[in-house]
DNA sequence: TAGTTATCTGAATGCTCCTTCAATCAGTAC
DNA sequence: GTACTGATTGAAGGAGCATTCAGATAACTA
């Protein structure tokens, strides 16, 4: 079997005709700096995985859509899972920083932050731009 | 125990001061209205989930950093799977939308789309704001 | 042709995590 | 105080998914 690095060698031979130690060294040290780039903040990721099940996006969906605030019985009706499953599902959204909590009462009133709007704006554009190119 | 409607009757009723059946459904109508707005377009819950995966994130992050395209073999050391485990991931990311795939020789290679880009770029933000505040 | 290379695909297992039930917490009304 | 309310929390079972192994594929080389 080819070890990793023993392909590196050959593609960077490949793209550059031919290539020597200190070659690959230098690809090594530019796919090494490009990670630390990349990794830097791993905080992002937990919001993707927050949004990818299907309860806690659509109530995120809902939030960001509505012009205010909503309370749990207004979300429960609009998404198939029982009163507990909505609060643990909005609990997460709270803790993702998607969505903020107002008590009133009894009641609980929450609302999509910037951050929901602009993610879901993001997704709408690719997903727009997407459609515009297979129409072509 | 109280049914979903009684509770949104008493909601009503007590942000309205009191309230009729025609007030309760009014609002009921209001929230399927966004219920169909939100639930439009449930496609862009799908990228979400993929990017929700540690393998896949990292990919994605990498070649969204990275200024052109990038082999799988220079991937593959970025990233603590199997040789397999990074060729499914990036199938994954193709599916989704978020990265691209040229073939050349025996050589594959991958480049982010701007779908990807947009969603990290608002991720980003998001997270920058969020620390402007928490620093007040 | 046969052999190698880089990458992909499919099946299976192990693990994560989503949902539910039950109990509990804060408020409100009496 | 007790009896309600709306909503949350914790534990547990089950469904789904990510990874791995094994084998396959397409392209290059001798």
């Amino acid at each position: 079997m080819a070890t990793a690095s023993s392909r590196l060698r050959r593609l960077v031979a490949d793209e550059l005709g031919e290539c020597c130690d200190a070659d690959v060294d230098r690809r090594l040290t530019e796919l090494e700096r490009l990670a630390d780039d990349a990794f830097a903040d791993d905080a992002s990721r937990p919001v993707f995985a927050v949004l990818g099940n299907e309860t806690r996006y659509r109530l995120a969906r809902v939030l960001a859509v509505a012009d205010d605030e909503l309370c749990v019985c207004e979300l429960e009706p609009l998404v198939d899972v029982s009163e507990s499953a909505v609060s643990h599902a909005l609990s997460d959204l709270v803790d993702a920083g998607l969505v903020s909590r107002r008590k009133d009462g009894n009641w609980r009133y929450y609302d999509s932050t910037d951050l929901a709007d602009g993610l879901f704006a993001a997704a709408d554009r690719g997903a727009s731009e997407e459609s515009e190119v297979s129409d072509q």
